[in-house]
Order: C-alpha cells, then structure tokens, then sequence
RNA sequence: GUGGUCGUAGCUCAGCUGGUAGAGCACUCGGUUGUGGUCCGAGAUGUCGCGGGUUCGAGCCCCGUCGAUCACCCCA
C-alpha cells in the first residue's frame, strides 16, 4: 500500500474518463446557461449556522453528516453539503434580492457529506444546481424542472424517470402532519423509527422496510390536504410538463432529506444506480430566505449529481463511440534531434494563432512518433525533417483516412482555420 | 453510523488440499534507411493493501487495520 492514499470516500477523475466528467458537468451547466441563468461561485465552507438554519438541524445531513470544524479564529466552519443555503446567504448578504426578480443562478463544485461511501455516494462529490428566486410562478417551478430534463436528454440519458409530488404551504402540511402524527402514534414500532418520526413523521413514508410499508399503506397522504392554491399549482405544473412532453410520475410518498422543501418538488431517478439512483433533484423553498435573514421570498431550484450523471450515461453505454477524444487538430513529429527546435517554434506559433496541436516529446523513432500522434486523437500529423524545412512543403496526413495532402508550413494555420 | 463481500503487475483477473507468483490487455524495443491503427518477435513490471499471529514454511489460515464494494440508513 502507498503511504499516501486519497481521503476516504472522495471520487477523483483523471485522464481518460475526466473527458467524460467534464462532458455531463458543462451539459448540465450549458442547458441552465441556455435558460437564462447565470454563474455563481460561492465558498466551499461557511458559517457552521448557516446549515444548521437553512438546511434543518434535524435532518440526517445537518445532524450527523457535516465536516465541521474550527478555524484559527475560533469561527466554527463547515464545509458546504449542499449548495441552496449558500446561494440564499449570498443573495441576503449582497441584496441581490432588490434587483429585477427572479434572480436566476447557475453554480457548481464540491460538496461534502461525511457518509460511509459505495458507489455513487462520496464524501465529496460535485453538484450543478440552478436557483430561481423571487417568484412564485407555476411556470418557473416548470422551467427548473425543464432545465435538468433538457441536459439528460442532451447528454443521450435514457435510463432515467421523474417523479414529482407537491409538499403544500405551510396550512396544508400543518393539518396533514396533524393526523399523520396520530396515525403514527398508532402503530407498534422500535425505538430509532420513533425517533425518525419523531423528527419528521415523512421520513417514514420513504422506509424502505417491508413491515413498515404495510404499516404505512393507509396513513394519510400530504397530497390529500393541500390548500386550493396549492393543488391549482401543482396542477398547472403537470399541465406544463405534460405539454412539454416531459414523462413524470406523481409519487405522493416522497420525501426530501432537506428540511426547507415546500410545494412542487421532484426527483430524477435512474434505475441502472443500484441504491443510490437520485440522480438529481430539487423543489421549492417558501420560507428559506425570510428563515436566513432576508425577504421573505420564495424560490425554486435542483442539484444535480454530477458523479451520479456519469455513472448512469455510462451505465447506458452512451460514451461507447459518439465521443471524439481529443480537441487536438495537429501532431507534429520532429524526424530527427536537429528539427525539434524548428517544431517546437511551430508549434507555439499555430498554438498563438489558436490551432489546438502538440508534438512529440522525446528522443523516439519515428514509428513510436508516430504511435503518440495517434494516441494524442489529433485529426492530422505531419513529419518534418531537413527536406521540409527547405521545400518549406509537408504532407498533412488525414490520420483517419491515411491520405495526405501537401501543404505549405507557412500556411498550416490557415488550413485548419478554413476547416 | 450498522451488517455482508472483496483487496494479487498500469488494467481485467488466474494461482490446485498452505511450499517464497502467472495470463490477457496496455507499455518499451525490434521486424534494416522518413510514417500510426493489423500481424510477428523480444523485453521491463509486483515488499500478493498494510500490521501482527499460527506454521519448518502463508497470496492462500486467524486477528486487527486501511480501502473499495453491496444492502440498510441517507441522498447527489
């Protein structure tokens, strides 16, 4: 064993499959982009009480799953689990919310949760979230949802579905959690379970074990009582989707792990995962910004999984060919040590002029030259030797095709520029 | 955090009832003079995750530990 070792439960990508982690992150970005929203880059820490408020102190994530700690000034820390909290505080703290509403926003990072790791759940994994703030609108809770819908479809995700549900306003969950309770406090159950639903009687909605489904089979559902806005919204929304074509199920036992989750909220689920199969989600937060210090307004967002997102397109076998594996136009090969200089300033010149190109590196043969040129993916090669540099002429081999094509050197640029 | 499984070359793995390690792929070089992807040949590579223990002897057994993985919990 090495003696030094990666963090446990942290996912790292390098080369080749960092091409395919950077594929899903700037779809996922590029489809919030297309939408209208944009960037913002947040610290990776904040105040420990930012979570503690925004998130819920009795939620698993706030409770027991927090890198906490403190710095050399005292300041309790905490490295950030998710990404809503932050983009409230940073609103509150910069008035954001006095300008035109909504306030559309994109970000995305690292985030931490100390959990124990298996695959697809990581210590630090990597989230793209988009928030809109300010409205309360059907439409936009429509558009969020279309956001994240949009960048699986982009990416060729097929093994994914939608579920949906709507967690009311504040008078519809009152009176649910009400008859909830009693129903509850009706059934036999072990000790840590009551402590769950003690917390949040929901969470027992989401038991995956068999006896408790039974139990929970006939237990009121929080759809049943929604306030008549809430239930006109909700409706608007399926309609939305619906004309949108966007497949979704309404699953009226779901249940977020955040506490500040209000009216129309949604999961994307894949189902080649295993266990950890929420690829995304997200939902409305009515009372989050006034609860930090802020107006109060409402809001709407998701976060994807990034890490998630990857395994499951690869899981749908979607990077298999479609895929070009480099950005690189041009390979140049020095055929022997007295034109490496010549290359080398080459290449830095058609680089300056923008053409993506490198060179071979070493003292190789020719043939091993040529295996990098085609290892590095790059469309064309060329050899230079003595007879190039005084022709000033070289064959632009097509490292496809296998055909080649003269070419003046003073011209290379322009040739790939055309193209 | 709880329970199960696993941990051998860069990768995927083999290794018989304990006798000090192999294959395929990848890699490097070569198959006569300046052209890769196929083929043929040659070569390099491991403290068998780490630490203890049992044994004349452990990759194989036992304990611990670290890590991965599966399920629960939770969630992205």
């Amino acid at each position: 064993m090495r003696e030094l070792q990666a963090p446990k439960g942290v996912s790292e990508y390098f080369p080749p499959r960092s091409q395919y982690f950077e594929l899903v992150r700037e779809t996922l970005i590029d489809s919030a982009r297309t939408a209208g929203y944009s960037l913002m880059e947040l610290p990776v820490f904040e105040d420990t009480e930012l979570f503690k408020r925004g998130v819920g102190e009795s939620t698993d994530v706030v409770s027991k799953e927090m890198y906490t700690f403190e710095d050399r000034g005292g300041r309790s820390l905490t490295l950030r689990p998710e990404g809503t909290a932050g983009v409230m505080r940073s609103v509150i703290e910069n008035n954001l919310d006095k300008l035109m509403l909504p306030i559309k926003v994109w970000y995305s990072g690292a985030f931490f949760r100390a959990e124990r790791p298996q695959a697809g759940r990581y210590r630090q994994f990597y989230q793209v979230g988009i928030e809109a703030i300010g409205l309360n609108d059907p439409e936009i809770d429509f558009e969020v949802i279309a956001v994240a819908d949009r960048a699986f479809k982009k990416l060729g995700l097929e093994s994914y579905r939608l579920e949906i549900t709507s967690l009311g306003d504040a008078k519809s969950r009152a009176s649910h959690r009400k008859d909830l309770v009693s129903y509850i406090s009706k059934l036999k159950l072990d000790d840590a379970t009551l402590e769950r639903a003690a917390l949040n009687p929901l969470r027992l909605f989401d038991d995956k074990r068999p006896e408790i489904r039974e139990a929970m089979a006939s237990a009121p559902l929080l759809l049943d009582y929604l306030s008549p806005e809430s239930k006109e919204n909700f409706a608007r929304v399926q309609e939305l989707l619906n004309s949108a074509e966007i497949k979704f199920t309404i699953n009226p036992l779901m249940v977020r792990g955040l506490d500040y989750y209000t009216g129309t909220t949604f999961e994307f689920i894949s189902d080649k995962l295993g266990a950890q199969s929420g690829i995304g989600g997200g939902g409305r937060y009515d009372g989050l910004m006034a609860e930090l210090g802020g107006n109060d307004l409402s809001g709407i967002g998701f976060g994807l999984g990034v890490d998630r997102v990857l395994l499951a397109c690869e899981a749908d076998g979607i990077f298999d060919a479609s895929i070009n594996k480099s950005d690189l136009d041009l390979f140049l090969i020095a055929l022997s040590s007295d034109e490496k200089a010549f290359v080398s300033n080459l290449v830095n010149q058609l680089r300056n002029q923008g053409i993506a190109c490198d060179m071979a590196y070493g003292d190789r043969a020719l043939k091993g030259a040529m295996k990098s040129a085609d290892k590095s993916g790059a469309r064309f090669s060329a050899v230079i030797g003595a007879d190039e540099i005084t022709s000033g002429l070289v064959a632009l081999k097509d490292m496809k095709s296998g055909e080649s094509k003269e070419v003046r050197i003073s011209s290379l640029a322009e040739e790939f520029k055309s193209n």
